[in-house]
DNA sequence: GTTGAAAAAACAGAGGA
DNA sequence: TCCTCTGTTTTTTCAAC
C-alpha cells in the first residue's frame, strides 16, 4: 500500500465506474499496471465491493431515524432487524442502549408501525433526522505523507 | 420508473461495475436499452453516484463512534465538522441534541483529541461503536408490487 | 427498443528495467 | 517485483430503423 494506492482507493471511491485506463492516464501509469494493483486491493479485501448510490426521496423514502435500542435478546434482535427492510444500519454500541438503528421508510407511520413491532425486545427511543449536511465523506489518504516525515519537524 | 427500472437499481447497487450488456441479459433487454434507462436514472437524479466501498480497519481506521452534539452556532460547526476529515456523517436531529456524527479515527486517542476540538461549539455525549452487524442494506423494490394489488385481498 | 458498425476499454501474454 | 508494450476480446457509443 503505498501513496499509488491510496489515490487509486481516493479516486474509486469518488467514482466507481472510471475506466481503468483513465485512472492510469491521471496517475500516470498504463491501464494494465493500474488494473492489476485494483485487482490487489481487491484481492487483499482493501476495496470491498462497488455500489451505485440511490437518492432515497427520489424512491419516495421521506423518513430517516435513528432508533436507540435496549435489548437482552441479541441474537434475535439482529435477525428480526436484517429481515426488517426499514434498517438500512444496526451498530452495537456501548452505553445502556446496546444497538443503534439507521430506520429508512416513506412515512413517519411506518416508521411508528415498526417501532411497535420491536416492542417484544426490549425499549428504545427514537431520533428523528431532519437534514444531512453531509454523508459518507471519507478522506482517503496515506497514514504518515511522504512529504512530512516526523524527523522533520 | 417501473418494476424494470427498480431491478437497475437493484443490480447496480449491488455492483456498480457490472457491464450494461450482463444487466441486459439478466432483465431480458439489450444493452443500449439499459444503457439508456441508466442514463435517465442518473439524469432524474435517482442514481447519485457510484462509489467504491472501502474496508476501514484495512486502512488502519480501527475505531467508530457516534457523537450526539448540541450546539447553538450551527453553520460554523457545520462548517467546523465538513473540515475535519474524522467526521464522515453529518445528521441534524430532533431532540436535546441537534447533531449526530460518524466519527472514523485510527485511535480512541484521535477520537478524545477531535472530541476536545469540538468544545467551543457545545457540549455532546459519545458512543463507541463495538461492531455492525450490517451497513447500508438497502431494499430496492416498487412500493406497490403488481404481483399483490391492494383489491386482491 | 432493436440492430449493426466504429471507437474505446478490458483482458492476457511476452518482455524489459 | 512491478511495469510497459502489443494483440485479442469485450464493452461502449452512436448512428439508423
Amino acid at each position: 500500500m503505498d501513496q499509488v494506492d491510496y489515490k487509486i482507493l481516493s479516486l474509486l471511491h469518488e467514482n466507481s465506474r472510471i475506466p481503468m485506463a483513465e485512472l492510469g492516464r491521471i496517475i500516470g501509469m498504463t491501464q494494465p499496471a493500474v488494473k492489476e494493483r485494483v485487482r490487489k486491493l481487491e484481492e487483499q479485501g482493501v476495496i470491498t465491493g462497488y455500489h451505485a448510490a440511490i437518492s432515497l426521496p427520489k424512491l419516495g423514502k421521506n423518513t430517516t431515524a435513528f432508533v436507540m435500542f435496549r435489548t437482552k435478546k441479541c441474537a434475535a434482535f439482529i435477525e428480526f432487524c436484517r429481515q426488517s427492510p426499514e434498517v438500512t444500519d444496526m451498530y452495537r454500541i456501548s452505553g445502556e442502549y446496546n444497538y443503534m438503528l439507521k430506520i429508512v421508510t416513506e412515512t413517519t407511520e411506518e416508521l411508528v408501525a415498526f417501532s411497535e413491532r420491536c416492542g417484544e425486545f426490549g425499549y428504545s427511543y427514537t431520533l428523528i433526522m431532519l437534514t444531512a449536511p453531509f454523508e459518507h465523506k471519507m478522506t482517503i489518504e496515506p497514514p504518515i505523507a511522504e512529504t512530512a516525515e516526523p524527523w522533520s519537524n
